[in-house]
DNA sequence: CTAGACCTTCCAGTGCACTGGAAGGTCAAG
DNA sequence: CTTGACCTTCCAGTGCACTGGAAGGTCTAG
């Protein structure tokens, strides 16, 4: 299987599929007579492995540091579980963060929608944005 | 004032009020017999109002668009008030995508509690992330 | 024999908002 | 006169996940 059929089948590009080669994140493949990269079944797998992981919100770091450990034959299972607990609390502060943000973007929207275009910017720079 | 007194009172470093000059989103201030940046007070104002648009989740390159306008004597609220909408549209896109991802890994997390590490990496990378 | 689809490597750029460091100039206090 | 804090410019790097392009090699169909 050439990289364009790999690429095909998983839905990404050759560029990325050689980009991950070289981030670590898949191993070199051999190649055929005339030096292109010849892929084996266990591929489309671990590339579907990189899309989960990725869909649930792990960095190619952290992914290549799971696929390291079950390269090394270690069951990865204790690290990915600490890995989702992360991310779940990063989630959850970036939710708040973005609440946050959203309920002073509504101020903003509200303070927009009452501001006379023609005295608002005479002395500062905008009186939506920084009503000093 | 000098560069170092405007970084103390706006709570940025000379590094960054640097960087804003560059990017275009403060003036090239007057400068001492030696060479030094000659900063009046607007400065702080205008560093004051870069820090509330950022607040309000702007780009630079939003708030620089803001700043032109204003400098070019026009009044930019209506430029502010579309780009806040934006920006709650965008928000809330985000905050959907955040809850699915959060639903998602709240799964994960209930899996890993349920597998064993001896008989999960046997066949696949990751039973947790890929229960293929 | 040639066109063109695909592959190779290597280098560099994207966007965002800075940040680091080198090499040197200025200025006030002691 | 020297020390040291502060300033200058310029170049380059950060992190993330790719993406673009050049220059050239390989393979298959017609």
């Amino acid at each position: 299987m050439r990289i364009g059929d790999l690429a095909t089948a998983s839905g990404l590009t050759a560029k990325t599929i050689r980009f991950y080669e070289q981030a670590g994140l898949l191993p070199e493949p051999p190649r055929t007579t005339g030096g292109y990269r010849d892929y084996d079944g266990d591929a489309a797998g671990r590339l579907a492995f990189i899309r989960d992981a990725q869909g649930a919100g792990l960095t190619l770091a952290e992914i290549r540091s799971i696929l390291a450990l079950r390269d090394d034959g270690e069951s990865p299972c204790g690290h990915v579980t600490a890995l989702i607990g992360q991310h779940l609390a990063d989630i959850e502060r970036r939710l708040t963060e973005l609440r946050t943000t959203r309920a002073a973007l509504r101020e903003l929207a509200q303070r927009a929608s009452q501001t006379d275009p023609d005295t608002c910017g005479s002395n500062g720079i905008c009186t939506i944005l920084s009503p000093h």
